[in-house]
DNA sequence: GTCTATAGATAGATAGAC
DNA sequence: GTCTATCTATCTATAGAC
């Protein structure tokens, strides 16, 4: 770890890059190389295989979710409204890695299946601790999914349409929290 | 129209299906062929390319959705809760071929992300309609998306974890109502 | 209308020079 | 540590028999 080198850096987030804009099917050995500006042999030094490239996304991704975490339990906005915002900063530092690891998923990759469960699995609890109801935790968590698959979408109707709304969406957060205390 | 072949109608669920379960990568012309029991040449003769096959799963989609926005329009539960039920219905009629164009276009095909948009516009106007409050409407629109991608991942955390909280969700879309035409 | 055979392109991966 | 050259497998698509 501590300071891996320059070029396996830049073809990892070529892959990302790719698998983001592209999908799977154009995130090839070949492109990410291209795209990274070394040979397909110089990127088989840094990852032998194509799961090991998968693999450096899904370990990249537990290191930026572990700060993503931290940083939404100290968020002064709070912990709900810092999700849904940070759902919808489609270049931002934290979701790229995050689309591409859904990508990856949704291509059949157990590992990025597994780590994405367990990612769930503690955003949940962080909300459900901020927000003290089980039930507004899971809406809250499926409004920001939602905004990840439709900012996920290059050329999607999300960026046409809603952009201007992410504000008012994001008044609209607090006022889940006391729909929940009131039931 | 009116009844297309067997074999060519077996061929396209066979493609839906790849799609959903396996993922773009996996949803090659060759193991569609194999999951309809036709061969390749017999594939090939009910779509001539790829970019057939895609399109035919936008054609089918098409026609579902607009029997979808018809039932939509005329539940006794009301548009939302419904909207947001037969979002988490994975095996329902409806949400196969829309997950499988949701692959599509998350792999970069442009036909299908066009297709995609004019079927969210479709529904945030209806959901618009009966909720009388577009940010309301959103927030609805983007509590099915996150469903979809959690039902659409094969042996993901959703399927083991939130499934008996869907009840639960679903007494919470009539409250969002309340909330919007409160502010 | 469905098949086999095969062409042509491209994928992932290996070997070895520098 | 990065490159070129190449192998093998697989994919899309074509040609033509039945």
């Amino acid at each position: 770890m501590a300071r891996p080198a320059l070029a396996r850096r830049k073809v990892l987030e070529a892959y990302i890059d790719l698998l983001c804009t592209d999908g799977v099917g154009s995130a090839t050995m070949e492109a990410t190389a291209a795209r990274a500006g070394v040979s397909k042999g110089g990127l088989l030094y840094h990852f032998a295989s194509k799961e090991s490239l998968a693999q450096a996304v899904i370990d990249f991704s537990e290191e930026v979710i572990q700060e993503d975490l931290r940083l939404m339990d100290e968020a002064p906005e709070g912990a709900a409204t810092y999700y849904v915002r940070t759902s919808a900063t489609v270049n931002g530092e934290f979701d790229r890695q995050f689309i591409a690891v859904q990508r990856l998923a949704q291509d059949g990759n157990e590992a990025a299946i597994a780590h994405l469960g367990t990612v769930q699995q503690r955003w949940y609890e962080m909300l459900t601790k901020h927000l003290g109801d089980e039930r507004i935790a899971n809406m809250v968590m499926l409004i920001g999914e939602g905004l990840y698959t439709h900012c996920a979408m290059p050329g999607g109707w999300y960026q046409k349409n809603l952009e201007g709304q992410l504000g008012e969406l994001l008044e609209l957060i607090p006022e889940l929290k006391k729909l929940g205390r009131d039931n």
